[in-house]
DNA sequence: CAAGTTCTTGACTATCTCGTCCAGAACGTA
DNA sequence: TACGTTCTGGACGAGATAGTCAAGAACTTG
């Protein structure tokens, strides 16, 4: 029919995503997403429209990746249930840990920045949680019947407090806590879980 | 000796702190920022010197009268410690909830968007942080002294925990997480700390 | 009240930034 | 191969934006 896309739409949401990552929205040109992705400003605009367009896929597109990621290694059985929670906080202080140059995550970034103006941003970000929330409960759930976490808690409430630790963890490396508060804190959180 | 400053410098920091609050630090206007306090741009740069200057003179005093404010509200006596606990934490989910506008802290705000690169936020906000931990530690040692919460545990691990969930409904609240949810989660979190 | 100093205002400049547009390139189809 | 279509790259323009500057205002002190 006519001239094919020379460029991997992936790759190129990638490469944007990370200019967005580094630099906000507000912060990142429109030149710098042309010289990251390699594309001319006319290819950009005529693929994704304008800058507000491309940072909802480039958003939409980390919230999904980020989301499965976190589903992926909570489910499962019941009898392993507990230990995927472990370590999934473990996980998490870790890679909070090992993010020297402290770019935090897009996530927390994009909805401070947006949110509050952008209710697209504000949708996604709210389904987000709202996934990484069921996740957790269906794992806590697991726990519970295999007899690793007390029955007579709401698992959903549980859940609740994890994923509430998980997104402070995450601000406070943001705010330069110390590996070992960060580690702190999620021994911690585990450990006031209540057992049967 | 010569003409005095015809403003209040106190709003003008305020209203400075009100744009930059609202907009972040990139997408906040010189020009919106003289039309707010109501100064002529010389004014400006002659009392506080660029953006960047104004922006760390404000997100100071933001993060100064922040934590001051808790302090004042976890200091005191042993035997209302964890009441004050309580409160605080409460207090905490009900501003969220009742930032309807989604408008959040400045402090994760600018952390989020700044700390990456200005190594000035990320000082300040590491200072922030280390405050609030030890105005909840020594709350905490206080509830533990006056038996309300297990002597067994480090008041600073518990503070750290403590920390990072209200760090975390920050978040959430952001992220257009239910009211229920964010008073849900503060109650979860009270209840799991480890009584005597 | 005169002199000296600092503050105020807003016009101005130089640069940046978004988004458009068009000439040519690359491809499928007939 | 010739044609129609879509993609590409970058020059361009309109408007925004950070910071400067100069002329005058306001105040203190001698």
């Amino acid at each position: 029919m006519a001239r094919p896309r020379s460029f991997d739409e992936a790759a190129v949401l990638r490469a944007a995503r990370d200019q967005f990552w580094e630099h906000g929205y507000a912060g990142t040109k429109v030149d710098d997403l042309a010289a990251a992705t390699g594309l001319g400003k006319g290819s950009l605009y005529g693929a994704f429209g304008d800058k507000h367009a491309l940072y909802l896929r480039v958003y939409d597109y980390y919230c999904t990746e980020s989301t499965d990621g976190v589903r992926r290694r909570l489910e499962g059985p019941d009898d392993t249930a507990y230990q995927r929670l472990q370590d999934h906080v473990h996980a998490i202080a870790e890679s909070v840990v090992a993010d020297r140059e402290r770019r935090g995550c897009l996530m927390a970034k994009g909805a401070a920045e947006c949110a509050e103006h952008d209710e697209a941003v504000a949708t996604r970000t709210a389904r987000a949680f709202r996934d990484l929330q069921d996740y957790l409960t269906a794992c806590i759930a697991g726990a519970q019947r295999a007899g690793d976490l007390a029955a007579s808690e709401d698992p959903a409430r549980l859940a609740g407090l994890v994923l509430a630790v998980l997104r402070g963890l995450e601000a406070l490396g943001k705010g330069g806590v110390e590996p070992a508060g960060i580690r702190a804190i999620a021994e911690t959180a585990l450990a006031v879980l209540p057992k049967p």
